[in-house]
DNA sequence: AAATTGTCCAACCGCCTAGGG
DNA sequence: TCCCTAGGCGGTTGGACAATT
């Protein structure tokens, strides 16, 4: 059987983006606004593919894109979602306006996770690296490794559908230990007005 | 100056989910 | 209820550029 192509790829253009391309898609966006991508192409006179358009847009060609270096502000906001979430980039791009998941996710990849090792915190479970290594205690397996209640392998994680509700239960979890930064992160974790996801832009 | 190595990031790939018929 | 499609997501790749030898 086997999943149909997302398109004609025979006829489709693949890698980096022309401005002529930018700019035809930037000109049918306005017109139109976003939406249908399967068909936008077509429509707008692009040789390419709907996900590759959408890709484009959405991470390079939106006009309230912040572009530039990340704040330590960001940074540490960054961290702090991770810690909680893991690896949901679309989630965590949610709460720092003019940010995509991709530039977080590429962001983490690159410096971040550097950040946290040179701290002696492992990043993915966000333990100093000797604790994280070591499960001392079945029974508060939870408390002592995070990470099982947030990384991919919980349900809320993979569903692709994590809710602000989600986040609460799981800041719960994470801070089992210590209820005193709970409190703290539900107000701080928007970067701001607070205006959480910017996915609904229509130009 | 040229070759090699490392870093960064835009873009692609494949999978999952929601929604409509 | 099942199947199909489009949209969305996270992981990975590859090319451009910078730094080093």
């Amino acid at each position: 059987m086997g999943r149909s192509p997302c398109c004609e790829k025979a006829h489709t253009n693949k890698g980096a983006w022309t401005k002529e391309e930018d700019q035809h898609l930037i000109d049918y966006i306005r017109k139109h606004g976003e939406g249908c991508w399967r068909s936008l192409p077509k429509a707008a006179g692009l040789l390419r593919c709907g996900k590759s358009c959408r890709l484009r847009w959405i991470n390079y060609l939106r006009p309230d894109l912040k572009r530039g270096n990340f704040t330590e502000e960001e940074v540490e906001l960054i961290i702090k979602l991770h810690s909680l979430l893991g690896n949901k980039w679309s989630l965590i791009a949610g709460r720092l306006p003019g940010r995509t998941d991709n530039e977080i996710k590429n962001y983490w990849n690159t410096h971040i996770k550097r950040k946290l090792l040179s701290r002696g915190i492992d990043p993915q479970s966000h333990r100093p690296i000797n604790a994280s290594a070591v499960v001392t205690d079945p029974k508060n397996n939870a408390a002592v490794n995070p990470k099982t209640e947030y990384s991919s392998d919980n349900g809320a994680a993979t569903s692709g559908t994590t809710t602000d509700e989600d986040l609460r239960q799981n800041g719960d979890c994470y801070h089992s230990n210590d209820n005193s930064g709970l409190e703290e992160l539900n107000l701080e974790l928007t970067l701001g007005s607070g205006s959480g996801s910017q996915r609904s832009f229509v130009p």
